[in-house]
This record gives structure tokens, C-alpha cells and sequence, in this order.
DNA sequence: CAGTGAGCGAGCTTCCGCTTGACTT
């Protein structure tokens, strides 16, 4: 028998595939890359037509030993990486690396890890398309020449440490551009006009005119002439329509509804994926493609059959809309549609959910709506009023599964309409008019930058969630939410044949977990975009991208294409580094009335900084600092809140005879007092703050008294209330303040929270009935089976803090052991046969610590 | 967590795209 060697991606793909392939073929992964360029200096020859100098990367050496070993004994080599350009230019680096002749390798490439594709891969080999390899390059070189090069400039121009590339600075610019067009633009206001109309048993009727009114004063005279009509039913259509479900998820798009659904961020979301494709749950998770293998669909249909009948069923080949997608794999789906839960926690679970759900819904038949349009005369006017309603006649995939909009105009959901008839007359409750507001793009969350990317062709999956924590990482970009502001609005309503007009308050521009970019990224960003504005171009991937298809075509060569665009690139780095000014964000924003000394703001080492006055070697002036605060923009902020900053931190009075002082640090406001440190939270501003509220926020504190012979002491965070005892915070049920607080009532929460935590970790716990926690003579250890693993110090003496997490990295023994020969089945089933033993476990959990205290009496 | 903000001027920082690592007692 032949011996073959296979080299794929990814490990968890060769698992699957040497099971597929049988005897005679030992299946193997790269890990990804193999060769790159040096993590450390530029490493192309530009004089030599760009030659670049690759190395196996330090941790992959043993790797490659092992592989070339393999080889050496193999007859034939497959390379079976990804059949796209990365996958390309790591089948080549695999034939260098491992020194392989071209006489016995042989190329194969799928795009479904199903036995079928797998075997016919292998009856289709083919060589390595080198042009394809040389488009990588092409890419590779470019990627590397922007970021080395223009890193340093802003090293030596703007701050040291920044980072500049051609998908991070635009992703920077998306954000910035999106803060200012928010700063400059403009609100403006209309009315909306609706009617409420009284029907038979209590039901109602509400319509609404379709256009909006731009003045109050016309708004005012609709309403004056319809205080008279007589409103009618003129006219009712009914319209079939339907809905049809979203293909199954690609990386970005799983990204923004883990988002806007289970509230994930964009790495969470990614690594709980992982877990899942470890644990042979789910598909790759990082792909481009729409697309579903036939024997996925197959699967689907049985579930859905089963499930929710026949009826249900619909299946569709989806194409994707992306220019840019390489499409190397299937859509992200569930590896088996018959498994209606999966994965190791809630995250997990909650993920595979979704997963299962979007997936099987993409196979399910369109939803069968009826759309009720009811027209309502105004004798008055020749205006007419419009009442929509929607009706669905048969679920389809909406059974399953909603699409969650990620933008927030969230659409009203429609109801059905009560039944009507036309010439009915209609019993006005009252119209109003009311005032809206025309609100600016919202802010990006981290999901919706990644779809922005996505649609530019910007980035690909595997590096989203990468570059969304580079630029937070690198201060460009603050994940932050933003309190809303308040405003009164004008509303006119007309209620038995009277008109009243009413000023009401709203909140709004309240924002969590978005997008906010520093003043850093701003000072950056501009001075990128003076001097470098064809690479920070929101078009210049896809400008490359055109270029290295022709490489990868063979209609152009790799060297020439890096020669047309570096000869003026470089040009402009030279340019830039010699003549070209240091980025100066100062600006001067007027004389501060008490000093009369100027005052500026300025880019400062630790961020932005307002100064007054400026340093004197002479005289020895120095100037006085202050933080800008979060969300304060140096090209933005005024005077007066620049002259606001110094006036903290504050002396504002004394409790017990020792000074409160309040300031605003890089997380809020605070009282300090006696060295500690007690937030103020939203509701309380440090400017403003009085002495006897500060005392009584301080009185509280202290009445709290102590617990276990440890004092108690209270506060508002930044995640809200909570209660500080023994270094861990506890934080307040909904609806108790701190004033609330007595000793009793604070203990009770104290132990609450501990009643809870121990249960989450029973129920943990109980689903690993062989990991037990044991006292033994030398103190605390875990038992698995037979086998004993010490614990580290800090827990030694209170392993009751241990997680299962703890628990499973101190022994080492990761999910992955429990599951070497059996499939997903087994698994399910063990579960109910366990709680016998699980309530022993949980029982020498809790009590652990007893069980300390009784062996020191 | 809660401040800092100059300067000796060494030696350092950095890209994008593939993939999963894991030092102890």
C-alpha cells in the first residue's frame, strides 16, 4: 500500500478528513502560514525587484521537522490547504519549506469537508498555480511595505509605538469621519400627524398622514380643519405579500447578530465559534461564503421535515454579493442539522443556537403575509389618512428565526388591522401632532464597523475581530457608551374638538458599547490622510485587489505591479519624513480671565491636555495642566470647559475633620477621602457637588459597619451600586440605592450573591462529575478519577473559589479528553445518567469551606 | 484605576493574513 501524506489548514479539518480517507493516508495541519516575512525589520529587497526574504517562523520549526519527516517517508504529498489565494501561497511555502520535488506532490483543493468532496479532490489533482501564489506575494509585500513604511513616519511625526496599515487606518477613518459628520450635523424637525379612532369593543384604529409637516404653524392648521370632518374608511386593499429567510451566516455576518442579539463582541463571539468547530459542532467559522455543501441541505431538509413538517421546507442556493469573497469553505452551519443543542457553556450554547437556527431557516419556505392598507377620508381636506396593518398567513422560516435589524430605526412591528368595511364612518379618540427629530448615522458598534469593512471589501474574515482590538489597542479607538441628553419637543393634540398644545421632555443620543475615536486617532487620521490620502482611500483595497486578480491571471507580473506603486509611494514617505511638520493638534482656545494667560489644548504624551500659560526658564513659570475628559475633542471643546477642568480637584468640605475632595480621574468622578477613593457615578457632577451630599454619600458608607470581621463600605462604580467587603464588590439588586443600605441588609446581599455563585458552580460542577475538590492533609487538591492535582497557592486555602474553567486548566484535562473516540451522540446521552452522582459532588463543593473551619477549631 | 506633561537620547515600536498555542508544583 502507497503511503500518502496530507497537509491541510487547519487540525480540526484533518481529523475529519484522515477519517474520511482511510487507510494509507496520514493526515496532517500546517497551522496556518508557515513561512513569512521576519516579525522584525522590512525584509524585501526593493533594488532587487522586491525580492523578499522569508523564514519559518521560531515556533514553527518543530513543526516543519515533523513534517519533513512525514514527507521523507510518504510517496505522495498532497497539499490540501484552503483553495483560495492564502491557501495557494501556503501550499508553495509548504513545497520550500519542506524542500518537496515537484514529482511527488500534487495539489488538491475543496470547499466542503464532506466525504464525497474529499474524494473527488483527490481523483482531480493539480499542480500549484503559481500565479495565484505570486498574487499573495503581490499582497503580502504591498501589506508589509505600507505598514513599515509608514509606521515610522508617525513614530517620528505624531507619537512613538502608533501603527499605520491598509486596513487599520481606514477602519481609524471610518470612525473619525462618522465622529464629526455626527459633530456637524444638523437636527431638524417635522411633525407626524396621527389618529386614534374609538371602534366597537374596544378596539382601535390608528392611522397616520403619510407626509411629515415642517411647521409648527401649518401643523396647527391641519389639525384646526379636521376638528370639523367627518373621517371615513374610503378605501381597503388587501395584498399578499411574503418574506423570505437570509442565507446561513459568513463570519461578518454571525459577528453583527451574535452582536445585536446576544450582545457578543466581535472577538467573543469568534472564540466561542472556535470552541465549537474544535468540538466538530459547527462548519469553519471564518468564511466568506453563502454557500452550502448538498449533503448540508439534505440535512436540513430531514430536520425540518421532522421537525416542522413538509411544508416547511424550501431549499435555496444562495450566491454571495461580495466582489471581494474568496468563498474557500461553506457558510458557517451546524455539522449536524439533528443536534438541537451543542457546546460546552451558556456562550456556547447560546451561539450554536443562533447558528442552527439562521442555517436551518435558510432552507425553510418564505413567510406568507397579508398587507391590509385601509385609506381614511377627512372631509375636510383632500388629504387622506393611512392605516397599515400585516397579518401573517403561514410562518414559514419565521418560525425559526428573525432577522434582528443592526441599525437602530427600529421599524414599528405591525399588528393586524380590526375589520372594516368601507364608508364606515369613524369616531375620532384624538390627533396629534407631534414633533420628531431627524437624527444623524449612529455611532459604529464594533459589528457594524466590521460589516462597513466587509462591503468595502476591507480586511477578511480572519482578520476582522483582530483588527477591531488593533485599533482599540493602539488608543485610536474607545469602546464607550454615552449618556443621552435632554430636549423638549412640541406636541398638538386635538381631543374633543379642542386643541391643546403640550412641551414634553425625551432623552436621546443615549449610546452603549459603540465606537469613539480619540483624539489621537483624530490627529493621526488627519495627518495620514494630508500626506498619504491614496492609501487611507476607503477605495484603495479594492483598487489592489483589482490588480492582484490580474496577477493571479497572469495579465500581470507581481514585480512590475509593486514597481508602479511603490515609485510613488516611497516618494512620498522621503517627501514626508524630510519636509513634511510634525502633526500639531495645538489650539488656542482664548485667555484664561483670572491669570490672563493663554490657554491652549494640545495632544500631550498621556492624551489630550488643556494647558495655561506657557513654561518660562526666566522667570520660572510653569504651566498649569488639566486631562481633557472622556469625550472631550481638542477640536471641539470651548473655553469655558477647558477653564472647567482646573477647577478640579476641589476641596468640598470635611467629614470627621479630614478634607472630601472630588475630581474626575480616567473613569468618572470620585470623591476622595482619606486616601480611598469612592465614585461619584452619573448622578452626581464633581463641579457641582455639595458638602452635604458628599458627607452623606461618606455617612453611608460608614453605617454599614462590619462582617466577618471585615468592614462593609459602599459606592457607586461605574457598573453602578454595590457594596466593597473583603476586596470583592458585590453589586445592589434593582430598585435598593445606597441610602437603603443597613448592616442587616447589606450582609443579606452578601450572602445572596454567594448562595448564587455557589449554585452556578455546582451546576458547573455537576456536569463534570468525575472533577472533584478534596481536602487533604496539606490542604486543598483536585481529584479526577484517580488522579490528584495540587493547587496553586492562592488556592489552596479557598478552593471554594475554584471554576470549572480553574479546575479543567490546572489538570489540563480540556474538554477534548472526554471525547476521543465517541461522536456528538454519546455525549447527550450521558448527561441524565450523571445526576446520581452529582449531588455527592455538589455537596462536598459547598461545603468546603466549613469543612476548612471545623479542622482548624 | 484615580498622576503624569521637559530632558541625557540607547534601543525599541510597526503591517495583513493564515492558524491554534499553554511555564509550574
Amino acid at each position: 500500500m502507497s503511503k500518502n501524506l496530507v497537509i491541510v489548514e487547519s487540525p480540526a479539518k484533518a481529523k475529519t478528513i484522515e477519517k474520511y480517507l482511510g487507510e494509507g493516508f496520514t493526515v496532517r495541519s500546517s497551522y496556518g502560514h508557515v513561512r513569512d516575512l521576519p516579525k522584525k525589520g522590512l525584509a524585501i529587497d526593493v533594488k532587487d525587484n522586491f525580492k523578499p526574504t522569508y523564514e519559518v517562523a521560531p515556533d514553527k520549526l518543530a513543526l516543519i521537522g515533523e513534517l519533513s519527516k512525514l514527507a521523507r517517508q510518504a510517496d505522495i504529498i498532497w497539499l490540501a490547504t484552503d483553495d483560495d489565494r492564502e491557501g495557494e501561497a501556503i501550499s508553495w511555502h509548504l513545497k520550500e519549506a519542506l524542500g518537496l520535488r515537484e514529482s511527488n506532490i500534487k495539489r488538491i483543493v475543496f470547499r466542503e469537508i464532506t466525504k464525497t468532496a474529499i474524494l473527488k479532490a483527490v481523483e482531480n489533482p493539480r499542480k500549484i498555480d503559481l500565479d495565484l501564489v505570486n498574487a499573495q506575494q503581490a499582497r503580502r509585500i504591498l501589506d508589509r511595505l505600507v505598514g513599515f513604511e509608514l509606521s515610522p513616519i508617525l513614530w517620528k511625526k505624531v507619537q512613538a509605538g502608533l501603527s499605520a496599515g491598509r486596513v487599520q487606518s481606514v477602519a481609524v477613518r471610518l470612525v473619525v469621519d462618522r465622529e464629526r459628520e455626527i459633530e456637524n450635523f444638523k437636527t431638524t424637525s417635522a411633525f407626524v400627524v396621527k389618529a386614534l379612532f374609538d371602534l366597537e369593543n374596544n378596539r382601535v384604529l390608528e392611522a397616520e398622514l403619510p407626509r411629515k409637516i415642517a411647521i409648527q404653524g401649518d401643523a396647527m392648521q391641519f389639525l384646526e380643519k379636521c376638528k370639523e370632518a367627518i373621517f371615513s374608511i374610503k378605501n381597503l386593499e388587501k395584498k399578499p405579500a411574503k418574506r423570505s429567510p437570509s442565507p446561513p451566516f459568513t463570519t461578518s455576518t454571525l459577528q453583527q447578530q451574535a452582536s445585536v442579539k446576544l450582545h457578543f463582541s466581535v472577538s467573543q463571539t469568534m472564540t466561542l465559534a472556535q470552541k465549537l468547530y474544535e468540538a466538530g459542532h459547527i462548519s469553519y467559522m471564518r468564511t466568506d461564503s453563502v454557500n452550502l455543501s448538498q449533503e448540508a441541505i439534505s440535512g436540513a431538509v430531514n430536520q425540518i421535515t421532522n421537525e416542522f413538517g413538509k411544508e416547511y421546507v424550501q431549499t435555496r442556493q444562495y450566491k454571495t454579493k461580495s466582489e471581494s469573497a474568496q468563498e474557500a469553505h461553506e457558510a458557517i452551519r451546524p455539522t449536524n442539522f439533528a443536534v438541537r443543542e451543542a457546546g460546552g457553556d451558556s456562550g456556547e450554547r447560546r451561539l450554536y443556537e443562533l447558528i442552527w437556527k439562521r442555517a436551518i431557516a435558510s432552507q425553510m419556505a418564505d413567510a406568507q403575509l397579508e398587507k391590509t392598507v385601509a385609506t381614511v377620508d377627512i372631509s375636510t381636506t383632500k388629504e387622506d389618512l393611512i392605516a397599515t396593518g400585516e397579518v401573517i398567513k403561514f410562518d414559514g422560516f419565521l418560525r425559526v428565526y428573525t432577522e434582528t435589524s443592526i441599525d437602530e430605526d427600529d421599524e414599528d412591528v405591525k399588528g393586524m388591522l380590526p375589520p372594516l368595511q368601507i364608508g364606515q364612518i369613524l369616531n375620532l379618540n384624538n390627533m396629534s401632532a407631534t414633533e420628531r427629530f431627524t437624527r444623524p448615522n449612529a455611532r459604529f458598534t464594533e459589528a457594524t464597523l466590521v460589516k462597513q469593512l466587509e462591503e468595502m471589501g476591507i480586511g477578511r474574515p480572519s482578520t476582522y475581530a483582530p483588527t477591531i482590538s488593533t485599533i482599540q489597542k493602539r488608543g485610536y479607538i474607545l469602546k464607550d457608551a454615552k449618556d443621552g441628553k435632554q430636549r423638549q419637543y412640541q406636541r398638538l393634540v386635538l381631543r374633543n374638538k379642542q386643541i391643546k398644545v403640550e412641551t414634553l421632555t425625551e432623552i436621546y443620543g443615549a449610546e452603549k458599547a459603540k465606537l469613539f475615536p480619540t483624539n489621537l486617532a483624530m490627529v493621526t487620521n488627519d495627518f495620514l490622510v494630508e500626506h498619504f490620502g491614496k492609501i487611507v482611500d476607503y477605495s484603495f483595497t479594492a483598487k489592489v485587489e483589482k490588480e492582484f486578480d490580474e496577477i493571479a491571471h497572469g495579465k500581470m507580473k507581481w514585480e512590475k505591479m509593486l514597481q508602479l506603486f511603490y515609485g510613488d509611494f516611497h516618494k512620498t514617505v522621503e517627501d514626508t519624513v524630510q519636509h513634511g511638520e510634525r502633526a500639531n493638534s495645538a489650539r488656542v482656545l482664548g485667555i484664561d480671565p483670572k491669570t490672563s494667560k493663554e490657554v491652549t489644548v494640545r495632544l500631550g504624551r498621556y492624551g489630550a491636555l488643556a494647558q495655561i500659560g506657557v513654561a518660562n526658564e526666566e522667570t520660572g513659570e510653569t504651566p498649569q495642566y488639566a486631562n481633557l475628559l472622556k469625550g472631550q475633542f481638542l477640536e471641539t471643546i470651548t473655553l469655558e470647559e477647558a477653564l472647567d477642568l482646573f477647577k478640579l480637584p476641589r476641596e468640598v468640605g470635611f467629614y470627621k475633620e479630614k478634607p472630601i475632595l472630588a475630581s474626575i480621574g480616567r473613569y468618572g468622578a470620585y470623591l476622595k477621602y482619606n486616601e480611598e477613593f469612592i465614585s461619584l457615578g452619573k448622578e452626581h457632577d464633581p463641579l457641582l457637588i455639595d458638602s452635604e451630599t458628599a458627607i452623606k454619600l461618606l455617612s453611608a458608607r460608614d453605617a454599614l459597619g462590619e462582617f466577618e470581621g471585615k468592614s462593609m463600605s459602599a459606592g457607586t462604580g461605574r457598573f453602578g451600586a454595590y457594596i466593597k467587603h473583603d476586596g470583592k464588590f458585590y453589586s445592589l439588586p434593582k430598585g435598593i440605592t445606597i441610602n437603603d443600605l443597613t448592616n442587616s441588609k447589606a450582609i443579606e446581599i452578601i450572602l445572596a450573591k454567594r448562595k448564587t455563585e455557589a449554585e452556578k458552580l455546582i451546576k458547573e460542577f455537576s456536569e463534570r462529575p468525575e472533577i472533584k475538590i478534596l481536602k487533604g492533609r496539606w490542604g486543598a487538591y483536585i481529584a479526577v478519577g484517580k488522579d490528584a492535582f495540587k493547587l496553586p497557592k492562592e488556592w489552596k486555602d479557598n478552593p471554594e473559589d475554584l471554576t470549572l474553567a480553574d479546575c479543567l486548566k490546572i489538570t489540563g484535562i480540556g474538554d477534548k479528553k472526554t471525547e476521543p473516540k465517541t461522536e456528538s451522540k454519546p455525549t447527550e446521552k450521558k448527561a441524565p445518567a450523571k445526576k446520581a452522582s452529582t449531588a455527592k459532588t455538589a455537596e462536598k463543593k459547598t461545603p468546603a469551606k466549613k469543612t476548612t473551619d471545623k479542622k482548624k477549631k
